[in-house]
DNA sequence: TTCACTAGTTCCGAATAATAGAACTATTGA
DNA sequence: TCAATAGTTCTATTATTCGGAACTAGTGAA
């Protein structure tokens, strides 16, 4: 088993750090990993916003984020530690990291009002129609 | 020739938007047309960064910009006009596409240093090895 | 030490998305 | 009316992604 490859910073790229969030699996990841304090397995994650992934592609998705530079993986026995590298991400580029974790928590949050909005208007419908 | 469809405000996503800049040639015609006051047509990126685009798939990467989000066209007689809508963008996801800007621009900064770097080691090893 | 269990990886075929040449549309100016 | 220009659409080819099945490696129990 070939051990875990972490670019170095200035290996690290705009382009491989959007296209690896560009994923709505892989920033839901991210963001998770980004907010905790301690330091997160992999099958934490096989279930992300009541989907289920199957192993195989949670590793490709992990993965993803070790090589865009986005997380740093530790082998600790049977399993691998995550831990975002985002302290380091801000010295190569500043506010970038913060900014697209901001918007993709906006985002959720105006995702679940409109879940709710949703589930409002079935429920008046409802009752209307009784 | 079917109009252009322009996604709105509230259909912008996060993904949509990191994806559409994932990609190099994307990101630098986005920042070019950032960074301009006055609208650019499409063709004016026929050659970006010195590598050369065929026209079918331009059209294809200013389309998905368009559809992100990220720009607005406008047809002007047998061009169109290209606009960004970070003004839009700012109130939605606060500070994301400055950050990614800026990150661009620091990218390319440090990339024509390197070349730069290279192309001094090469002339003095010319100089040496002579 | 052997065996079963768990966490994660790798392999590989199927599904999906991106690329670019060729043919097309639409506008304009001669 | 015709040629030229700017983009789009169609389509075949190529590259990526997904996920099941088989695999590896560490661990704890008998």
């Amino acid at each position: 088993m070939r051990p875990l490859f972490h670019p170095s910073l200035e290996d690290i790229t705009v382009e491989g750090i959007l296209h690896a969030l560009s994923d709505p699996v892989r920033v839901a990841i991210y963001a998770d990993i980004v907010s905790q304090e301690c330091s997160q397995n992999c099958s934490t994650f096989l279930t992300v916003s009541d989907k289920t992934i199957p192993k195989s592609t949670l590793s490709q998705h992990f993965r993803e984020l070790r090589e865009a530079g986005l997380i740093r993986g530790e082998r600790r026995g049977v399993e691998v530690h995550n831990t975002s590298r985002c302290t380091e991400l801000e010295q190569r580029f500043p506010g970038l990291i913060r900014a697209i974790v901001n918007a993709h928590a906006a985002q959720s949050r105006y995702e679940a009002q409109g879940k709710k909005r949703a589930a409002q208007r079935t429920a008046r419908r409802a009752l209307t129609n009784k």
